[in-house]
DNA sequence: GGCCATGATTGTAA
DNA sequence: TTACAATCATGGCC
């Protein structure tokens, strides 16, 4: 114990060449000379020291004769900015994280859906979309319309109401907490960037009471959805375009026709496909416990809900697969014709700054915006899997020309487009394996794989 | 109304 | 968790 002083001591010594102390006492309410002022110091930290072997009477006398010291404000100022060089900045480094991307969807979500953000007429905008869905635009709808607009209302109107709750419950307690930070400064160094520290760590942990808020919303608005379209009763048709850019896509990866989450993505939207099915859907977060069963007989399982991933598309291609598998032959001509279109449109993109070669295939992830369904990437180069984790650089370079030569390949076999004569000859059923599953390497075929060297991978994304 | 095409659902297996 | 396979249910054509 009798150490402690002592080291305390020289510290305190130490400390008078801080700048800001030292400004202090050149400011002429410290001693006169550089002896007086390291008296000073000492004995202020000798009093701190020695408070606490005191009894509680004379230790509150002292704590407010130190209180009331000269020196005081001069201490804590090096106190604080030790503190915030050493403890503070390490932890302001670790806790600086990126937006959360969950929180991003929901929010985007909430907003698609009408939920958060302006006013669109009680959710009337998002009621219609979901109507224009389904095609359910008739006069027989209006009544479910608007109890989906009503139900869509109510929603809206308990998350504002909740969200303002949380907002203002998260600023009184900063406040308050704020309050008690600043109190404290008075009997120990604080710095302001420690309040705004603490103040960050409220409003993170309020954020993540917003974000169960926000979970639970969606899940309430996937329900009504879910309730409101019903989506087997609606069924509609794709329409022609939409049809042809999942056959396009499906028939230029027909070695592994399994699109990732992202390409599923780009093609809902460019199909514009809404996310209108919510029978099988994933739960955000394990934490957030399953709503109440809905009352559809479609909707059996527990309801987990999905965002950005259209299960339409994923529905799409899981029947395209079974079907194509189940009658190859029925599928040829169809599959000549996509093939030789997209040979076609490779050929021209290539020719036109060999924009094909480039490794980012329509399923790359990331590629939001720029997803071009006439690269057949897959199709002639196979450099990248269904999840975009391989590029095979090597044979770009011939791929030029032997995407011209399929062209010609197929336009002689046709005899045009969409002549079915050859078809059995041009096409074969690459990528299914003798037990009918698509296999992992693809079978090359003339038409779809023709540079396909004995080192191209191809990823399994059928488990 | 029958038939086929096709989107959606569900149970199962891996 | 996902794909598959079987099945259901609706849309659209004749």
């Amino acid at each position: 114990m009798d150490e402690q002083p002592r080291l305390m001591h020289s510290h305190g010594v130490g400390m008078a060449g801080h700048p800001g102390l030292a400004q202090h006492m050149q400011d002429g309410t410290a001693g006169t000379d550089g002896e007086g002022r390291k008296q000073d110091i000492g004995d202020i930290l000798q009093q701190i020291m020695t408070i606490t072997d005191q009894s509680l009477d004379e230790a509150q006398a002292r704590k407010h004769a130190l209180n009331c010291h000269r020196m005081k404000p001069a201490l804590f100022n090096v106190l604080c900015e030790i503190k915030e060089k050493t403890v503070l900045s390490i932890r302001g480094a670790q806790e600086e994280e990126p937006p959360d991307p969950q929180l991003m969807r929901l929010d985007n979500m909430l907003l698609a859906e009408g939920v958060a953000g302006p006013e669109k007429g009680g959710g009337s905008a998002a009621a219609a979309a979901a109507a224009a869905a389904t095609g359910g635009v008739g006069a027989d709808n209006s009544a479910e319309h608007s109890d989906y607009r009503a139900k869509l209302s109510q929603i809206r109107q308990i998350y504002h109401t909740e969200l303002e709750k949380y907002e203002q419950a998260c600023n009184e307690f900063t406040t308050h907490v704020m309050n008690l930070l600043r109190e404290q400064s008075r009997t120990r160094p604080i710095s302001p960037k420690e309040i705004e520290r603490m103040v960050s760590i409220i409003h993170r942990k309020f954020s993540s009471i917003q974000m169960q808020l926000k979970q639970s919303t969606c899940e309430a608005v996937m329900i009504l959805r879910s309730r409101f379209l019903d989506a087997r009763r609606k069924r509609r048709n794709f329409n022609k375009q939409a049809t042809e850019i999942l056959n396009e896509y499906f028939y230029s990866h027909l070695s592994n026709p399994y699109p990732s989450e992202e390409a599923k993505e780009e093609l809902a939207k460019k199909c514009g496909i809404t996310v209108s099915q919510v029978t099988r859907i994933r739960r955000i977060s394990p934490e957030t416990p399953p709503p109440p069963p809905p009352h559809t007989h479609t909707l059996k399982q527990p309801v987990r809900v999905l965002l950005l991933v259209s299960w339409q598309v994923s529905n799409w291609f899981g029947n395209k697969r079974i079907r194509y598998k189940k009658n190859i032959g029925k599928f040829q001509e169809e599959a000549n014709m996509y093939a030789a279109r997209t040979a076609v449109n490779a050929t021209s993109v290539s020719a036109h700054g060999s924009q094909a070669n480039s490794p980012s295939t329509p399923n790359s992830a990331g590629s939001a915006g720029s997803f071009n369904m006439s690269n057949s990437g897959d199709l002639f180069m196979s450099v990248q899997s269904l999840n975009g984790d391989s590029y095979q650089g090597g044979q770009v370079g011939a791929n030029i020309q032997s995407q011209v030569d399929t062209l010609r390949h197929v336009i002689s076999q046709t005899g045009g487009y969409s002549d079915s004569l050859a078809a059995s000859q041009m096409y074969s059923p690459q990528g299914i394996n003798t037990n009918g599953g698509w296999q992992d390497a693809p079978t090359p075929s003339s038409v779809t794989s023709p540079t396909e060297g004995p080192g191209s991978v191809h990823s399994d994304t059928s488990n």
